[in-house]
DNA sequence: TCCCTTTTTGCATACGAATGCACAAACCTT
DNA sequence: AAGGTTTGTGCATTCGTATGCAAAAAGGGA
């Protein structure tokens, strides 16, 4: 039982070779079969293994990638970590998580910090940067990924869902089914998210020649939608559907309309959420949405992301992602409807 | 618009000392106000902040915590991960996440990663660790904290909710509201948890001579929690209680018993779960359910680590932290039950 | 077998910050 | 003002690994 942990210099003696031998054999340069040989036993002898600190600090690649999250509670983030870890892990990364509230300063002290620790690259998730961020990571030469989150002229690269499009979806599905008064609680409009949701529902109604009964914005927020829902209900000309800028507040909506206001889902009033979350297809919500494709927008980053760290001239690029709606039982579905 | 990262040197140079002194002023060693004022300066001037992993390389310490988790679509974890984040930022220290699949040789994989990378410390959370890991992890000197999850013998701190005590209660809660055939629909019996919580509650019911109808594994498994569900609602003498092992499974449970088998909760069937995650208070599920309490368990968790950290010699402690029943819609409640 | 090319190998140095040591400066004390 | 003490500073070295360079070994061709 070994007391401390050895060291290439240790190895190395061990193994009667230089330490130079020793680093070429783990770093897959090259080394000839009867070195390597000697070189693995004696590390396995001494249970070596190379330090990953000190490999970063000379090669000036941690392969660390930061992953800065606001919204944890919102079930599509820790799918989407898990899917990044997942995907990262494959390329040889591993992820720096560090948790955000959605505030300025906050976010700017937690990039600083992922500087600080050499990270190759950051990812955000539903975070904006700050243009003085986006310049001290450009310094650092440190390549961001917006996750679920576009910034014009930001210079990062941005996945997302097709927002806009799919907006246009959800009002086009639900003026197809007849809904005349159809209300929107939209995700925070200092999101792009939600700003490209609601616009493109927007228009998606006017192609139906409609107008939204109301648009209240829910900030991503259960309590501000619940409470955006009962005002909505208390309406002379109450909604007979409702959009919800993302499943997390669609569960707050569904609860307090049936619970609370006595509402029957769909009958009374249709809801649609947008994600998709695990918890959507839940006997007890049952929720349709527009889905964003996770899968393909976790590979999308990790691909953009490792570019861009690989080719650092490679150009900012803004992905967009098409995804399904997915008609469940909580919204009436037009005639004719086929999935 | 600088280039290239500024080290200590050049701020040395620009602000016309040695090295030693800019490294000083940053470390919070001694310095003269006067020197600690011209480094500040020049610093801010080249937007200089020292490296952490060098400092990690001479100092020994990463200030990183490797944090390994398996089950991130329980929303316990999410939560939890959110708290230990936060707590641990405060203490300086930050989080390096691993997702592993509770098999032997992924967590093996993982920790051996967390390893390399000189991390301070281990949490791990509702993840078992073999001997072999135990192992390495003295001999690399890091300290590992289970969360969720205890291991006798392991030699690791262990962090949990008291769970033999709170399977009692929830037996005790059942059978005092009267009822006669209780099942449990167990969580993994290869974990503490899962084993604890099931030893508490038959002796719980022993307290009242019941015996519990029937007791099946649900894995902390959605769908096998699902067909045990279905599996005893099948029995001419199908239960009218139901203890799920955590919340998790007890959703799962709670939409197969209502919109599967058409039963009433907690008319038909009480259910009871453990954990009593955000969802659980949600107006869908309303579930009656043991409360861990998330806030102390992390608190516990990080105390008992950086306890370790900062004085290695201090013994491995099994730390049990006990959380109340907190009495919702899911089941019936005993004559006279206040909360 | 000899010379030329290719592959291995060791040496020395570098990465960026922290720290023991010895010396210089500043501060007290009487 | 001299001696003693505390504080501040620079020099040199260290952490553990990777890598350019030059020398040594191995391989190849005729």
């Amino acid at each position: 039982m070994m007391t401390a942990k050895a060291t290439s210099l240790d190895v190395a003696r061990l193994a009667g070779v230089s330490q130079s031998a020793v680093s070429r054999v783990f770093s897959g340069a090259s080394a000839s079969k009867s070195t390597a040989l000697k070189v693995r036993k004696a590390a396995d002898e001494l249970g070596y293994r190379p330090n990953s600190l000190a490999r970063a600090m000379i090669t000036g690649k941690s392969r660390i990638i930061g992953l800065v999250v606001a919204y944890l509670d919102n079930q599509f983030y820790p799918v989407a970590l898990e899917r990044l870890s997942n995907a990262l892990k494959e390329q040889g990364y591993h992820i720096l998580v560090f948790m955000a509230e959605n505030a300025q300063d906050s976010i700017s002290n937690v990039v600083q910090e992922l500087i600080d620790y050499q990270v190759d690259g950051i990812i955000t998730a539903s975070v904006a940067m700050s243009s003085d961020l986006t310049q001290r990571c450009a310094v650092a030469g440190i390549p961001v990924v917006m996750f679920n989150r576009g910034q014009d002229g930001s210079g990062h690269s941005s996945i997302t869902s097709a927002n806009v499009e799919g907006g246009r979806r959800v009002a086009d599905f639900l003026a197809r089914a007849g809904h005349k008064r159809i209300a929107h609680i939209a995700g925070w409009e200092g999101s792009s998210t939600g700003r490209d949701r609601r616009r493109g529902f927007i228009e998606g109604l006017m192609d139906h020649n409609f107008e939204p009964l109301d648009v209240l914005d829910g900030m991503f927020d259960r309590d501000v939608a619940s409470q955006a829902a009962r005002t909505l209900m208390a309406r002379a000309d109450a909604p007979d559907a409702i959009f919800v800028g993302n499943d997390h507040m669609a569960f707050a909506v569904m609860d307090t309309l049936r619970h609370e206001l006595g509402c029957k889902i769909p009958q009374d009033v249709s809801v649609i959420g947008y994600d998709d979350v695990p918890l959507a297809q839940w006997a007890a919500y049952d929720l349709t949405t527009l889905r964003q494709p996770v899968r393909r927008m976790v590979e999308a980053t990790v691909e953009t992301l490792i570019g861009k760290i690989e080719d650092p001239e490679r150009p900012a690029q803004k992905i967009e992602i098409d995804g399904p709606l997915i008609a469940r039982g909580s919204a009436r579905k037009p005639e004719g409807w086929t999935q």
